[in-house]
DNA sequence: GTGACATGTGAACAGTGTTCGCATAGACTA
DNA sequence: TAGTCTATGCGAACACTGTTCACATGTCAC
């Protein structure tokens, strides 16, 4: 993932706009979201500073944009465990699960960035429509194990495993949770979780 | 809650340290955390810039203090919550959870600042003191609905208890559920959430 | 009173987001 | 091919930020 789209630049520089998000790619996973900065995405990319504005009104849009970017990331990551769960009979809930924690632990500053309500505009159109898709993403993965009367809203169960798998992917990024722990061990906790949830979509058990 | 501590000025301002944390307080209640400057908080105490640094090492640890208010704050609220309900008879697990979300929904601001770890310096041992008391008023809330083996880690099912309330919470508050509802609502949605949770808890309903 | 020490100050520095008029490269038209 | 138009990039400037440091001043112990 270079900064520059090497090769082929078919205007003055590229595709700054494009760029530009990798540079906040790159300076986020390497020194935290909090260390971007526009100018620093600037100069990663080689161009002045005010040559951003002509693509993002301002940093919040910039971030928007990189925030957008993540949500489609975890869509597909949701989405891909989803299909490998259904193809070797797993379990699908679990499985997309997992993926939305261990992309949290994977990719910390992107989790963080997608939920940065005050960092972003969060009614952006195309914010907006990535986190309706990410919901579509949960949705799936409930698909074979919640009964859904209403496919619109939140069930309080749909509401629970959202919130659950949600909640420790934030506890573990930012909480006290397992601090300092490997990654395996987190993944364990998680699985622990979601087994303990077990009993809410089967009571019958 | 004035900003200045009136009345009494032992020294030069009075207190300034916990002044600061006053104007941290409102600044970020009335504009967000992400508004809150060093020097927005000196002009509001009525202060030179330069005065803040005698009392916190930088902008970070002054943020820190704060979050480690909120903590406390919300560790309050949680025990009020459970004497409350062991008086009446209520559902503590129950009670614990409303305030958790509760509380994140009035005062998102505080809610965001004490899980901001880029923002804040979370080794800091007040703040990690006052994280363990939150455990701690957690595990209260528990303490009469979950058979706990080894009251120093979090069993799954705890942590399943914690990562979905601290879940919604966080979805209330930054997140794309019940964007815009009344806060009446969204506490419906909550205990919602908090009932379908039951049968971890009672598997022999 | 006289120190000593804690606390507050003013000026300065580098860095930030943002704006603006100006430059220029590429696409489109004559 | 020449000429214009528009999207894109630039440099300088502005107000603001966090932070430092030498200096001033209030308070307390003696």
């Amino acid at each position: 993932m270079t900064t520059r789209n090497s090769g082929k630049r078919p205007y003055h520089h590229g595709n700054l706009a494009e760029s530009l998000l990798d540079a906040v790619d790159e300076l986020a996973t390497r020194f935290g979201l909090e260390a971007v900065s526009l100018r620093g995405c600037a100069r990663l990319v080689g161009v002045a500073p005010s040559s951003a504005f002509r693509h993002y009104a301002d940093k919040r849009a910039l971030l928007t944009a990189f925030a957008t970017r993540a949500l489609t990331q975890l869509s597909e990551a949701m989405e891909a465990a989803r299909v490998r769960a259904e193809q070797t009979g797993g379990d699908t809930l679990r499985a997309v699960g997992l993926a939305y924690v261990e992309f949290a632990i994977d990719k910390p500053a992107f989790f963080r960035a997608m939920w940065h309500q005050e960092a972003i505009y969060s009614n952006e159109p195309e914010y907006v429509a990535a986190a309706n898709r990410l919901s579509q993403h949960l949705m799936g993965g409930f698909a074979d194990t919640i009964a859904d009367e209403n496919p619109e809203t939140f069930s309080p169960q749909e509401l629970l495993a959202w919130s659950a798998v949600h909640g420790l992917a934030c506890l573990l990024v930012d909480g006290p949770v397992a601090k300092g722990e490997s990654k395996e061990r987190k993944m364990t906790r998680a699985a622990e979780m979601l087994e303990a949830m077990d009993p809410v979509f089967r009571p019958a058990r």
